[in-house]
DNA sequence: ACTGGCACTCTGTCCGTGGGAGTGCCAGCA
DNA sequence: TGCTGGCACTCCCACGGACAGAGTGCCAGT
């Protein structure tokens, strides 16, 4: 009983100050909210609340201000994920359907969701390591030439050129293609590196050191960490609802930047079905302190290639992020199935 | 000599300004630079200055501010192109010798940029328009299913992949790519279409229908605008010397995510030897009415493949920014034709 | 356990003042 | 004619005091 009414409290208190960006009192409280009680009986519970480390006062006499364990009480226990309307989701399905392949999808994805939560939006590319080969394409550019492409079942496709050191025939890179591509057609890209080894030694002896060369092109690309790659849109929400310096704008969009941090904050959502709310200090990043990042993995199917979020201060309106977030990760997951 | 001596002071303005940030009076201008004559002359010039629009006070009694026309002519017949030192130009290189393919080559160059001018980096990836085809590839991905790869001589690949009417025999692939491969490589992209319309023809008539979709593919790939895209980086930057209100910043972030204004911006800049500045109102366009863009293109050889450039406050080092600007496009070019 | 009342604290704002920087103008000088 | 020193004027801005308002904590009463 009393412990509901604090709780209450706190919900209250999260929400007036979301949508007011103020700091709110005993007396606001009782006027917005239908509590039943007075304000007086309210600030014994803000004291407890305070208290207890769930709310914060500026300075004295001032309202209080929800902490980052606050708001991560209020997102654990007192909101749930707000839907969106059936107009928001037709909206979406029908800008996603009109992407033309996976660079397409990716960008129209950021920048839907960055218009959605009028936030900032991030979205991961589908990672390398987890989708598999679907086949390794070597076409010659010039005599000594030739580029190696490799394209995965999520649609991507990666390039590299690679110079050998004899001229190769034609028939012997056709049986090279068919070997590679019998080897590495449908494993897994971590499942290849050990399965070329043995390429050159099959080769004609005059080849053999070319397809060296071709084989640790296409480990190097295999393994190239570049798959882990980040788009961002809707950088400028960040200085919409931010009345105050540009002294608190800077790290956040130096931390954008680093597209390292990004991932790893991005990195840990890996379940298509499960929310992660990242809550000021838990990022665990000096410039992030005061923005919150809400992430999901998508995936075609129940396990996820990739992740996606959005960014925004940590007085940010949990409840409709969080149902846009999951929206758009269902959605893009669908697309990239059905493609 | 009269008129020197006025450019001079139009000069001094102009450099006091980018340096300190504020606005330059008439005793200050005399103390830091040599001119020979005493505050009350320079008055005189400075009333002068105003008159033809050169430079500006914020408020009566305040220093002077240069004009977007001040800077103007500041960069027309004040100033030259400050070289980078070699230091700097060894940095440059060793970090963009570095790069594995395109994708690496752009990403580098446009944080490169960043780091070497400390403002904004704009990027354009090298435009399919002006690149020839070097090779398209045919991959079967399932009976139906295939995928149409485009190859240029710039590194770019672009894929689409195809549902096909009719299942295609390997055997009419392979000539099906042996003949468009006859028809389109070397040539320009914008040359290619008119020649695949003979193809479906000459196909087996089993095939016909599937080969005209797949030449549907090709041609939307050869069309498809998705080439004019920009990269960006350090908008960080844009923080950083700006001392004043958000609601200066989020215009030009918003800006910087239209990536359609970029592409127009830069898109001018069509000769790799000729630096374009563009100045506040030059731009034409309403949140960028008080920044300055430096751009040049970029290419192999001496016609530009796109285009690069800085965006920054129009209080900018235009020629330590110019010069900046004018190496890393030398450079990058020095790269792609090596590859 | 809740409420009304009360004194206290702190912020943000308004206003008036003064210092400082910079200007424009003018008369005098080479 | 062009430059200079001097001077009065304007305006910004920083400082400081006063004040209203909001919010709190505490306490006595129900």
């Amino acid at each position: 009983m009393l412990e509901d009414r604090r709780l209450e409290v706190l919900r209250a208190i999260v929400e007036d100050y979301v949508s007011t960006h103020e700091p709110v009192g005993s007396k606001a409280l009782v006027e917005r909210h239908s509590l039943g009680v007075s304000p007086a009986t309210i600030r014994n519970d803000m004291a407890a609340l305070e208290e207890e480390g769930y709310i914060a006062q500026p300075h004295t006499s001032a309202g209080r201000v929800p902490t980052d364990k606050g708001y991560r009480l209020f997102v654990d226990r007192l909101s749930s994920v707000k839907p969106l309307s059936s107009a928001e989701r037709r909206a979406i399905q029908t800008f996603l359907d009109g992407a033309v392949d996976l660079d397409d999808v990716v960008s129209r994805t950021v920048r839907l969701l960055a218009q959605v939560t009028r936030q900032v939006a991030v979205v991961q590319y589908p990672s390398l390591v987890r989708s598999t080969v679907r086949h390794v394409e070597l076409v010659p550019l010039a005599p000594q030439r030739l580029l190696v492409v490799l394209i995965t079942d999520t649609g991507r496709v990666e390039q590299r050129s690679v110079e050998v050191p004899e001229v190769i025939s034609e028939h012997a890179l056709a049986d090279l293609r068919a070997k590679v591509n019998a080897v590495a057609a449908g494993r897994r890209l971590s499942e290849v590196p050990p399965l070329l080894g043995d390429l050159p030694e099959g080769a004609a002896p005059e080849d053999r050191r070319s397809v060296s060369v071709i084989c640790a092109a296409l480990l190097e690309t295999l393994a190239e960490q570049r798959e882990e790659r980040v788009v961002l849109a809707g950088t400028a929400n960040l200085a919409r609802f931010t009345p105050d310096f540009p002294q608190t704008i800077r790290p956040v969009l130096e931390a954008l930047e680093e597209h390292v941090v990004l991932l790893r904050l991005l990195g840990e959502a890996n379940d298509p079905a499960t929310l992660r709310v990242r809550i000021g200090h838990e990022n665990d990043h000096e410039g992030l302190a005061s923005t919150s990042i809400v992430s999901v993995g998508y995936g075609a199917g129940d396990e996820a290639v990739a992740a996606l979020g959005v960014l925004g201060p940590t007085r940010m309106d949990y409840p409709g992020t969080m149902g846009a977030v999951r929206a758009v990760a269902r959605y893009v997951g669908q697309i990239l199935a059905g493609s």
